[in-house]
DNA sequence: CCTTGACCTTCAAGCGACTTGAAGGTCTAT
DNA sequence: ATAGACCTTCAAGTCGCTTGAAGGTCAAGG
């Protein structure tokens, strides 16, 4: 016979944290589990179970809105694959795009803090910051 | 003799969004410039070259406390490059490692896309989502 | 029986970097 | 005179939570 969780305790199988399951819960992103008399919250190995579903949706940085769509297709007995599919694939192009940006992004840095390393803390300033501004002209 | 120039032409000059100029302004980052009598901002040639640094500046993702800093010393005559520095090799570290985790995350959101593909939508569901369930089992 | 400490509860506010919307004023051209 | 393209301020919304305050509950130990 199964005992009933506390919200710490689903925290800890799940790897969300309690006042994320808590913030889940008041957005209508996961049902409402049974209470104690105390009012504390008591959660099922079903509960756990989904918890586990939404940590790992997270952790694919699908938005709580697609999770939310996904859940509840689930609770009406359907299966989300399809709007799993489309997020996916919304998901990774909006990941691939921000990978390419950010690479260039880092390229940029990494060469800007190159040429910074060779100047001195008081070279003589004739603009805003000598080390960014006019960036396409000569690495000195 | 130049002319002032209002808020939007400032924003298509630097690139910024004139709501962000003002955003700025009012988070003291950007210095607050003359008005007409009517009450509109007037920037000079000067504020623009400004307004075009601190665009580079969040253009590599400069967090606002930073730029705020770097504004700050440069209005007082010091050169910034210690403090550009500092901020270039820790948002150059943080991006690197973010560009790592979004690798891995595109990798298996592709890999799931590609799993998923072959799925019926009304594929018979004996957990929450077969595509996303038990990620590490076999690919069929 | 009482206290300690670890848990739990709700609600409100804060984070970062803005954007959007409402409600209104100004300026130029027709 | 009016249209429409600017501008102003202020408040609230976005996203995904976390943190803090103020308090209730529960088991163990003295």
């Amino acid at each position: 016979m199964e005992r009933a969780l506390q919200i710490g305790e689903v925290a800890a199988h799940s790897g969300l944290a309690a006042s994320a399951i808590r913030y889940y819960e008041s957005l209508d992103i996961l049902p409402a589990p049974e209470r104690s008399a105390s009012g504390y919250r008591w959660y099922t190995g079903e509960d756990v179970d989904l918890l586990r579903f939404v940590a790992r949706l997270r952790a694919l940085e699908f938005p709580l809105a697609d999770v939310r769509e996904i859940v509840a297709l689930r609770r009406d007995g359907k299966a989300p694959c399809a709007a799993v599919r489309s997020t996916l694939s919304r998901e990774a192009a909006a990941i691939e795009s921000r990978i390419k940006d950010l690479r260039r992004l880092a390229i940029e840095l990494r060469s800007l803090e190159e040429r910074a390393r060779d100047l001195p803390d008081d070279w003589p300033t004739v603009c805003v910051c000598d080390v960014l501004e006019s960036p396409k002209q000569a690495t000195r």
